[in-house]
DNA sequence: TGGTCACTTTGATCGAGATCAATATAGAAA
DNA sequence: TTTCTATATTGATCTCGATCAAAGTGACCA
């Protein structure tokens, strides 16, 4: 596999650090992550694992993104899992992969070998703490997910994704609250139809439908403008009070 | 509400004491619990918890079943929990409910005030390791569910959630493998369709005719008996391996 | 400059599951 | 016993999204 390995970059300016699963560490702790970390990157449709493949590693996404996908053995296929910068991938103590683990762009991440990461775990609290959180921040994503899988149009499914990565990205770049919102759409029609349970020619149709009715603007296939992100709320049917989560 | 309020059982004879979020206590840790702790039951039907109440505790499922479901507005709901025996209910650290939490079946519940419980979560690890293995354990059982929202067809997903069932019971009831398989439904047809994103009339439909195929035999509307379990395992259409995990 | 390839859009038709409606069953109440 | 109510089944029809098919777009390369 063409997978390139980079030099050792200190935590201290690592751009994931005050979210991913090291957060929490004192200085002694990230002193021993800084040990046995290393990275890897990869490129747009490399596959990172094979569902079933052992996996000596863990690790956290620094940049790109990468997927979770389950498959039938007829070829359908489920996306379970949109991992963003500062995601966890992997779970201590399993041998094997459950999932693909696919990056859907160029994509960067810090590996810890899994051993030395499970004797961390065991013996200092802050890395055990913060992976429970991520990962019951993780679950509530996925109870969304099954919300919009099981009960949703797919007009309102497209709308539901949009959202996700708009505010996403506005997470990223902190714009103010009430500009318009412009990104780009990081994942494929078939990626699309993939996380969402839709064919790529509904994803195709429901986008175009969206664009005539002014909810979004499109420019190319991928860049898109919001005029008014409560319009397009409106349109993924979630609850108006935002998730009122906590 | 109708709660019973339980005379304090010990630790010891919990049926629940091996599984739960307290197994990996050790005898300190289960004084501590058990001086905390307090049962409640609900009959079947009854709302543990509105979604968007204030929560003030945490609690493991000891006996019978509860459902963790969201609502849209116009009344679309659903399932995105399925709470057996042994299961926890709540976060630490969250202060409302984010979902409708119903008891399906008369249950009781072994409860934990939220902030002394989080207090011994932040003291000790074993509490808080055993909550982060079950979280890791519902995360993949929400993936799975995914691919069945997302993928599956109406017979296949019947198919699927009488193998949960069944595969429940049989750890439960601990009978040998080659058995023929008994139990009864701990769902209605509403609470079937609500889990797997499809009506009523089409769980009855699809139940009816796995009856005719002879996939499944019932005796009035809940008594199932599976004659061949691993027909029932084809219709399902899961991975034949059964779900090689770990 | 044209050709190739991956991705996307759009059109026509089909079908699984939703919807609307009527009936069946069984436990509880009277 | 009869009636009532909640739950479940079955039938007829409709519709949304799937499927099958054909073009359109644009980046890259020879």
């Amino acid at each position: 596999m063409n997978v390139i390995n980079l030099t050792k970059d200190s935590c201290g300016e690592c751009p994931i650090r005050h979210r991913a699963v090291c957060a929490r560490c004192d200085d002694d702790e990230r002193v021993v992550l800084d040990e046995m970390k290393y990275y890897r990157s990869y490129e747009a449709g490399q596959t990172v694992v094979w569902s079933g493949d052992r996996m000596d590693f863990v690790a956290s996404v620094v940049s790109g993104i990468a997927t979770l996908t389950q498959t039938m053995e007829d070829g359908r296929t489920q996306m379970v899992g949109l991992l963003l910068p500062s995601d966890f991938v992997g779970r201590p103590g399993r041998e094997h992969a459950p999932y693909d683990v696919v990056a859907t762009t160029d994509l960067v991440m810090c590996c810890f070998r899994k051993k030395p990461f499970e004797t961390m775990m065991e013996q200092t609290p802050h890395v055990a703490h913060r992976l429970l959180e991520m990962t019951l921040d993780e679950l509530d994503a996925a109870r969304e997910w099954m919300l919009l899988l099981g009960r949703k149009t797919a007009r309102e499914k497209i709308a539901s994704l949009i959202v996700i990565i708009a505010r996403r990205d506005a997470s990223l770049h902190l714009s103010g609250p009430e500009s318009t919102i412009v990104f780009d759409l990081p994942l494929t029609r078939v990626a699309m139809a993939d996380y969402l349970g839709l064919t790529l020619e509904t994803v195709s149709r429901q986008v175009s439908a969206l664009r005539k009715d002014g909810i979004i603007q499109l420019e190319g296939k991928r860049h898109v403008t919001i005029p008014n992100f409560q319009k397009l709320l409106d349109e993924a049917g979630d609850d108006s009070d935002g998730g009122m989560l906590n």
